[in-house]
RNA sequence: GCCGGGGUGGCGGAAUAGGCAGACGCGCAAGGCUUAGGACCUUGUAGGUUUUUCCUGUGUGGGUUCAAAUCCCACCCCCGGCACCA
């Protein structure tokens, strides 16, 4: 007999998929639609390794089937080719990033077509494509004129191996998150995009969202909103009042008459503003400098501070007097810059208070009195009026004394920071703006026309939009591109690309140099992939609306804080003009577990542990690779690579293969009802698997069932096309191969998806198998007939000799029984 | 440190509105086939035991219940996220 050919066979249907266009997507708008979505990868120059094709694999399954159940399915692929691995990569390789990723795209096609995927080529996108990045230079346009883009020169990250500002997304653990280097505190000319104006809707919208709870629990945090109350406090020079206040802001009200010192952050304001009367100014000015030259890290290792001599805080409530210090665990850009400190319920407060001998105050009563600080709820003490008062309670009385000084109000702080937008590189999109020095000074002295301007060039004096017509601002082809270093991008060596006209005025204008993070080209891309030949305009209306928003989208969960909210907050914008019709993007989230190397380690070339989907496709086939990737265990868990687990499957693809000289079209339909039991058994938790991305149990149903099938003389045909049907999403090239041998002429993938008849699984069974237990152990089981009553049943398992055996002569105590399953005796 | 997720055979993992622990696959063992090996087929496979028996078993220790991998309390370990956010 011929022999499992899988090369042959895959090849043949891959070739008969492209040519007969079985995944071209249409805008069929008669059917119901599907958009199913990757993460799209950055074309690194190591090519894909297995663990990329966990999750492609998925949503491929997915997509099969939607489509076998009639829907109109949008699953796209593309390359999200800036930033600055793919840079990083040109450099070290001395290579150019365009051909470099022009490269490593074809490779990365080369390695994701092994497995059959239901890609549309026709729909490819890729964000360094001048045709795309129109319109990701189009959108920040409109952040731009909307106000939400501004210069700021304070100090961000730096790396200084990759020689360019970062987010604060993009670090780990005080490291760039690309090269590992240590991350400095760098002033530097850098664009913020105000992500923080739409925190609250990043945050309200999540309730909306079908995502896994940690995920979205990842983005609460990143967002970090912290209710609370701010509150002024009085400022005494020695024992006189001055006019100036400071502003403290705390979600533990309750505890204000806890409060033994306050602190400020080093480089707060009012230092400067009381510099006369600071006694020890130049000694705060150098600590400040030292503060600030130190990373975020080694901010945390302890707690240093001065204390400012000759000014005291009052607290409004008891009006006490109490000293105030500086120290560099307050941190400047949240909240006020300032705290009340309360040692005795704040483990920060109390680990100063410590080191400086300040007076610890319980106002809390908690429950272990030896605990040095406690910081949980309770009941308090030690509060005049509010001692007694539940800390819940106490927080809305003491607001509302506050409230009523006029000096307080309620009022809450995100963690999130506005998103630092600019890279000092070169491989990027370069920013549609201008510099004109002339505007610049129009602007500022008040000369120029009412509407000349629009919002963001007059937040941003001197920034003048490239005017859209002009649009894509083309990345410059250079030689020489390396970072600088010097705070400015590369670009700024290309004088001829720098040097332009300002449309507003016709005098010289400058180019802007730095250019976009790799994040923006991803956070649209979606959209385009349903509309992606439109010259006109990002999305047609029409399109949109059929399309949008993804139903199922499938990715890593490292994208949670960065990619997820940078796109949810486009896409917010977008739908604020108008362009997007939903409030967010994404409505199903699924995130997929990495398949660790053989060693248990992430596959890494450093630990040379890498798996090739090449060499698993070369040894034991693509469906081989499919089914065992979606077999190892749960979808978003991590686990190790077992090449013998492939083996596994391939012995399960070569015993489909040999049963087909059993299969025959039976006349007459007397199959066993246990086979028609199981059959429709597996139509439903196949189904139903596939939807919960629980791929794993429904591939070993989908054996239960083989194992099944093998063992009778005969299969009938029209049960093991059900069974080819079945399995196609997992492992499509050998069932669309059965599936024509056995005489079908249309895709398997044109089929419908098999329905499952309730009716067959439950089929009235005349008897049921009882356990017995005995004192809550299991001792023996029976066959019973359904139609027995209860005490009939009893009688039985009374009389059972194993029964009796245990029983002896104990007393009964009780016996529970629980139809069609148990009987538990109780002595 | 705080917040999530998780700990089940030799291995990957099944089973949670509490009700046969170990489905399915890998590995291993015995037998068949074979000159032989591989492949393939059949059977067995949690551990112990006095082996048609009973005992013990789902990270550890308690608890609730007729009955717990599943619920409650305390603790240990692994993975991920955050990193002084007031």
């Amino acid at each position: 007999m011929e022999e499992y050919n899988f090369k042959k066979i895959e090849k043949k249907w891959q070739k008969f998929w492209e040519k007969e266009k079985i995944f071209k997507t249409l805008d069929n708008k008669k059917k119901p639609k599907f958009y199913v979505l990757d993460m799209f990868p950055y074309p690194s120059g190591s090519g894909l390794h297995v663990g990329h094709l966990k999750g492609y694999t998925a949503t491929d399954i997915i997509a099969r089937m939607k489509m076998m159940q009639g829907f109109n399915v949008l699953h796209p692929m593309g390359w999200d080719a800036f930033g600055l691995p793919a840079e990083n990569f040109a450099i070290k390789n001395k290579i150019h990033p365009e051909l470099a990723v022009k490269q490593n795209i074809k490779r990365y096609k080369e390695e994701l077509k092994l497995i059959g995927p239901t890609y549309d080529w026709d729909r490819e996108i890729n964000t360094t494509d001048p045709n795309y990045y129109i319109w990701t230079q189009w959108i920040f346009l409109q952040l731009f004129k909307a106000g939400l883009v501004e210069e700021s020169f304070e100090p961000i990250n730096w790396c200084p191996y990759c020689k360019t500002g970062l987010a604060n997304e993009d670090l780990e653990e005080g490291r760039c998150e690309r090269c590992g280097s240590k991350v400095e505190k760098k002033p530097l000319r850098q664009w913020k995009i105000k992500i923080t104006k739409y925190a609250d809707r990043l945050l309200e919208d999540l309730e909306m969202l079908d995502w896994e709870e940690p995920i979205i629990k990842m983005q609460k945090d990143w967002i970090g909103k912290s209710e609370g109350v701010e509150f002024q406090m009085k400022i005494f020079l020695d024992n006189k009042e001055t006019n100036k206040k400071i502003k403290v802001f705390t979600t533990r009200i309750d505890t204000i008459l806890g409060m033994t010192y306050v602190v400020l952050a080093p480089e707060h304001e009012i230092l400067e503003k009381l510099k006369n009367e600071i006694r020890n100014f130049d000694q705060i000015k150098k600590y400040q400098k030292e503060v600030l030259s130190k990373s975020d890290v080694e901010r945390t290792k302890e707690k240093t501070g001065i204390k400012v001599e000759g000014i005291l805080a009052e607290n409004p409530l008891t009006k006490g007097k109490i000293p105030v210090f500086v120290s560099e665990y307050v941190l400047k850009d949240y909240g006020t810059g300032a705290i009340m400190a309360v040692p005795a319920h704040d483990k920060r407060d109390f680990e100063f208070a410590q080191k400086f001998n300040l007076p610890i105050k319980k106002v809390i009563l908690s429950e272990n009195s030896n605990e040095e600080y406690f910081e949980g709820e309770g009941i308090l003490i030690n509060s005049g009026e509010f001692t007694g008062l539940e800390t819940k309670v106490a927080r809305e009385k003491i607001v509302k004394v506050l409230e009523e000084m006029g000096i307080a109000k309620k009022t809450y702080y995100y963690k999130i920071k506005d998103w630092v937008f600019a890279r000092q590189r070169y491989w990027g999109e370069p920013f549609p703006l201008l510099f004109c020095e002339n505007c610049k000074k129009r602007i500022l002295e008040k000369k120029y026309k009412e509407g000349e301007f629009n919002k963001g060039e007059l937040l941003n004096p001197g920034w003048i939009c490239v005017a859209e017509k002009n649009l894509p601002v083309k990345l410059p082809k250079v030689k020489y591109y390396e970072p600088t270093g010097t705070g400015e991008g590369p670009l700024a060596n290309i004088k001829n690309w720098v040097i332009t006209r300002c449309p507003k005025c016709g005098g010289i204008a400058f180019r802007e140099t730095n250019t976009m993070p790799q994040w923006a080209g991803s956070c649209w891309y979606y959209l385009r992939y349903a509309d992606p030949k439109n010259k006109k305009e990002l999305i047609s209306k029409e399109k949109e609306k059929y399309w949008l928003p993804v139903d199922l989208y499938v990715g890593g969960a490292e994208h949670a804080t960065r990619h997820l909210i940078y796109a949810r907050f486009w896409h917010k914008f977008l739908y604020d003009l108008g362009i997007v019709s939903t409030k967010e993007p994404f409505l199903k989230l699924r995130h997929v577990g990495l398949i660790l190397g053989p060693d248990s380690r992430k596959m890494s070339k450093r630990y040379g542990n890498i798996i090739t989907p090449e060499e698993i496709c070369e040894k034991y086939g693509a469906d081989a690779l499919r089914l065992y990737e979606m077999f190892m265990g749960p979808f978003s868990q991590e686990i190790a690579w077992q090449e013998k687990g492939v083996i596994g499957m391939k012995r399960f693809l070569e015993r489909i293969w040999k049963i087909k000289n059993k299969i025959k079209k039976l006349k007459e339909k007397k199959e066993e009802k246990n086979i028609l039991s199981i059959l429709h058994k597996t139509i439903k938790k196949v189904t139903e698997d596939i939807e919960n991305f629980k791929f794993n149990t429904a591939i070993s149903q989908i054996m239960i069932f083989f194992n099944e099938l093998e063992k009778g003389e005969v299969i009938d045909k029209g049960i093991f096309e059900l069974f080819l049907q079945l399995l196609s999403p997992f492992a499509p090239h050998l069932c669309e191969e059965l599936w024509h041998i056995l005489g079908n002429k249309e895709s398997i993938f044109k089929s419908k998806w098999p329905q499952f008849n309730e009716s067959f699984i439950k089929e009235e069974k005349e008897k049921f198998l009882l356990l017995i237990q005995i004192n809550g152990k299991l001792r023996d089981r029976v066959l019973i007939d359904s139609d027995l009553e209860e005490k009939e049943i009893q009688n039985i398992v009374l009389q059972r000799e194993k029964v009796k055996n245990w029983i002896s002569n104990k007393k009964i105590k009780k016996i529970i029984f629980i139809k069609n399953k148990l009987i538990n005796i109780v002595f």
